[in-house]
DNA sequence: CGAGCATTTGAAAGCTGTCAATTCCGGTGG
DNA sequence: CCACCGGAATTGACAGCTTTCAAATGCTCG
């Protein structure tokens, strides 16, 4: 396994969140959003393959990501690795219910990426006085135990083709509602070993179903840029159906 | 697939929670809880196999549950269906990020069930007048959001004999925070295709696997009374290490 | 340009799934 | 109280998806 623990983080100042539709503050009133800016720790800028925080260890910075791609994760005491989930701008990083507690997965960017942190007293503060922030907060973690459900039934139910099919349009729809007009092509960070262990297989079969899904011309995939090329395809194999599309939509 | 659609509802006094562990409701004054109570819908008690509410509907009601098992669970377009969660007295059923969309996934007893509901608006408004309420809410949201991952890691990364180890040690603890004196017996309502449905196996392989626990004397399980009889071996072959464990106790 | 990580491929083993049939068990009706 | 019924639990044989082990090739960054 990667050390990931090359870079370092450096501070710098960074724009306004590019993804409202996540976006925990899009409740607030101007007034009220610049009295949060008061509680914000900073602002800052991280190298790709850096560790935000790590499971086992306690951290006291909850974060805001504002742009770039970071990967949330599982380790076994066998040395396996689960990912968990890969957050895109717009997503809260490291929100727990009980906030002595060790980090229960670790945080690794896979972009360069900018995020903005709070202290953890500072940000509980924020949630006392606004009330409607913690509403905005408690549906957020309701989405995100929703997609973890997305992402259990995927994994505990279909096979390695419909798994993949799938993980490749939810990001692509992730993405294009941040972004719609980034047609059929978008960023792909990961590595294939990353995808092996979001799905519950090895890198020798994700290797081997990529290989399968682009010699039927599905999909295309290099240099860490991914093609949806047959959309309509790939959601019967991935199993979108109706509703799950519906519940893309509203994300 | 079964059609759980046998038995009928019935509204009936019921006594108070006996789960204050993860009671959203544990942060408010005795004078508060009154107030609360003027919301409740009802509190009734409702036959084993019956469903509550099922996936692809909309349902307005919102469930704490006070005794009793609820299943829920998501099913797939070819006719696969995986457990997400066993749903135990003090939880929460059915509150997510968007009041108006459908249900993501269905809710059935497994066995006779004691609950109380709240119309959807008046669960909003008692959130709105109690802003510790939701905060306990968020908190309770993001405990669900990190048994989705462990979940995740276990179906992700370990085989059928650890899967099971898993599961059977995670329902104990969460029994055992409730009624420490359960001694290592307890009640296990669920049928060998549930547990495959939840572990993503079949349900022939679960029977297999379950037979060589059984073999190697780790466990006790028949006529739906599960007994925990190598503690220490079933933590080693389920991957419980220091970290879950510290976890599982603050549950 | 070299080192190290990432990708690719082949062969063989193994865990898990599929198909089919039998047994067990709890609940129902006579 | 006993026979019967249907769901639940078992078991065997075999196929198949996925993993494991190993090795070669390709890329990327310093």
């Amino acid at each position: 396994m990667k050390s990931y623990l090359k870079k370092t983080i450096q501070m710098i100042p960074c724009s306004a969140c590019p993804n409202r539709e996540r976006d925990m503050f899009q409740v607030l009133s101007p007034e009220q959003l610049e009295q949060v800016e008061h509680y914000r720790g900073g602002q800052c800028a991280i190298a790709a393959k850096t560790h935000l925080y790590q499971q086992g260890e306690k951290h006291n910075n909850v974060y805001t990501l504002f742009s770039g791609w970071v990967m949330l994760y599982k380790t076994l005491s066998n040395g396996g690795r689960q990912v968990l989930r890969y957050a895109l701008p717009g997503d809260i990083l490291n929100f727990q219910s009980d906030p002595e507690a060790p980090m229960t997965h670790s945080a690794v960017t896979l972009t360069n990426t900018t995020l903005c942190s709070f202290a953890r007293p500072n940000f509980y503060t924020i949630l006392e006085e606004n009330p409607n922030v913690t509403l905005q907060l408690a549906q957020i973690m309701a989405e995100d135990v929703a997609l973890s459900h997305e992402y259990l039934i995927n994994i505990g139910r279909k096979n390695a083709r419909e798994r993949m099919a799938f993980l490749f349009l939810e990001l692509y729809h992730r993405l294009k509602a941040q972004a719609p007009d980034i047609g059929n092509t978008m960023p792909f960070p990961m590595t294939q070993e990353d995808i092996a262990d979001t799905l519950g297989l090895t890198l020798v079969h994700v290797n081997r179903t990529l290989r399968s899904l682009r010699q039927e011309e599905l999909i295309q995939l290099s240099h860490h840029k991914l093609t949806i090329v047959k959309y309509e395809e790939l959601a019967v194999i991935a199993g979108f159906n109706l509703n799950e599309l519906r519940r893309q939509a509203l994300l």
